[in-house]
DNA sequence: TCCGCCGATCAATCATAGTC
DNA sequence: GGACTATGATTGATCGGCGG
């Protein structure tokens, strides 16, 4: 108890949501690497530069992500479908979507 | 643990295909080797988690002997954990994750500068 | 073969933002 | 307005790899 939080009261905890741009670019990023979610440093910093965060920002953001989605594979599971059917959609029609360039060279 | 080498491992369902894949049953083995120093802080005996909650007086004097240096002498470091009352491992490990998130800090600084200059 | 360190990650928890 | 949920951040500790 007397654990004191006074360790919390960093300034830094005050923490604001990322647009939802941003939030869709690290979700369409995760699932489409659902077998592996781990970004190499050099694609966190795309990601970073995307997203307009930081680097830490999106290991937090991937840190927080998996474990999360191992917590609840069932909620996460139509998240994952949502994400793969938009994908196998923009597939069809390449011309419609912007797929923002130089986005992952993988896969 | 899973790293790159991530593949499959699915059991999947012919129609959803729900793929479940290495990463996801990567599970961190939390056993201590005992050790148990003191009583760190309350904490042990049964339940609870098996990390630990430092006191604030063992992170300032944890955080003052970084300040004296950043790579903590073998010698200095069991006394300092006999003073704090932590086994010689947490201290150990305390001034690697300290020294990590010095270098994070800079390290987002440098990236957040560079970004600036170089928008692209 | 053992130990310390690095880099990345895990896992639990904190504190706030958002929703109802 | 307050309870509950979503989510970003923090951090003690683990994993795998290196070097001495």
């Amino acid at each position: 108890v007397m654990v004191l939080r006074s360790r919390f009261l960093d300034a830094r905890r005050k923490r604001r949501n990322f647009s939802k741009q941003a939030t869709e670019i690290l979700n369409e990023y995760f699932y489409s690497h659902l077998a592996n979610p781990y970004p190499s440093e050099e694609a966190k910093e795309d990601l970073a530069r995307q997203c307009q965060i930081t680097v830490s920002q999106v290991s937090n953001w991937f840190g927080n992500k998996r474990i999360r989605y191992k917590k609840n594979i069932a909620k996460a599971q139509e998240e994952a479908n949502m994400y793969a059917a938009k994908k196998a959609h923009a597939a069809s029609f390449p011309n419609q979507y912007g797929m923002s360039g130089a986005l992952h060279p993988y896969s | 643990r899973s790293r790159a080498a991530a593949s499959a491992a699915n059991n999947a369902n012919s129609d959803g295909q729900h793929h479940t894949y290495k990463w996801m049953e990567v599970k961190r083995t939390v056993v201590k080797p005992t050790a148990t120093r003191r009583k760190a802080v309350q904490v042990t005996d049964s339940n609870s988690t098996n990390r630990t909650n430092f006191t604030n007086h063992q992170l300032t004097e944890l955080e003052k002997e970084y300040h004296t240096c950043k790579y903590l002498p073998r010698a200095r470091r069991g006394e300092i954990a006999q003073q704090l009352e932590l086994n010689e491992t947490q201290v150990k490990i305390w001034f690697q994750n300290r020294r990590m998130k010095e270098k994070k800090r800079r390290k987002e600084q440098d990236f957040l500068i560079k970004n600036l200059e170089t928008p692209v």
